[in-house]
DNA sequence: ACCAGTAACTTTTAAATAGCAAGTAACGAG
DNA sequence: CTCGTTACTTGCTATTTAAAAGTTACTGGT
């Protein structure tokens, strides 16, 4: 049986030049940041990344590794064959976003009641 | 004429503690970011956010001011009376964004060509 | 050989959201 | 009374998200 082509579109054009519009183009959605928050915190398996609290649907972490993976944000690579099992980690790229995530943090910390620490604290590591 | 009730349904229950999760619930978007990016640059009325260069849709653009102002992020305020005209100003707590803004801001010059700064020294203003 | 289990995905289907175009309301100017 | 402006709202389609079930490729046990 061959693969189906589920032919998605990635945005291809520019909104504009500003680099807080092309950002969000990578990034601007309900899951991927939280993605790159696990990968802070050393998870690297799909496995594990599906195990956050937060529950995110099986469908949409893979996409979302997929395109991680196509701007060079995260670097896929196996750690075991026979079975053949993976590891994502953080590329320079996507390790330069710990600014992001601390500021991120930070501002929830202080302005939305009942968030806590515990499982924030990953810009500090690595 | 009455009004219709449209129901939007406003996210009620927390996906978890985490404050990049809570962060993401609010402004995890395509758009929602850079309207704090115009906010910042000081534009403030309807006609202003939709003339910014990627091209909200105004739809989009009515329901993003909605939920910033539900969630206490800027402050509606009329400007003149007949007609009544409104102005859109950042919050303490929208202008506590200014870190997150830089950082974002930041990141997309280093990490992805043809982004300029023009646009998007905000964070240095206020 | 057969069955249960695990990891990493993919597919299916329905519901929610985004995006586009057009419409409405409240004026003021001419 | 018509035109233009500002600030939205409505209708409709297209795309994305979400939930659940299915698939592939093994390993280990009986």
């Amino acid at each position: 049986m061959k693969k189906k082509n589920t032919g998605k579109k990635l945005r291809t054009f520019k909104r504009s030049s500003c680099p807080v519009a092309n950002t969000l183009d990578i990034l601007g959605d309900r899951w991927t940041l939280l993605l790159v928050r696990d990968l802070f915190l050393g998870k690297s398996t799909y496995g594990e990344f599906l195990q956050s609290p937060e529950g995110i649907p099986s469908n949409i972490l893979a996409e979302r590794l997929k395109r991680l993976e196509l701007h060079g944000l995260i670097v896929k690579e196996p750690y075991q064959e026979r079975p053949t099992r993976y590891t994502y980690r953080l590329s320079d790229k996507g390790k330069a976003l710990a600014p992001v995530m601390k500021a991120v943090r930070d501002w929830g910390l202080k302005n939305i009641p009942g968030t806590d620490v515990r499982m924030a604290d990953a810009s500090r590591r690595h």
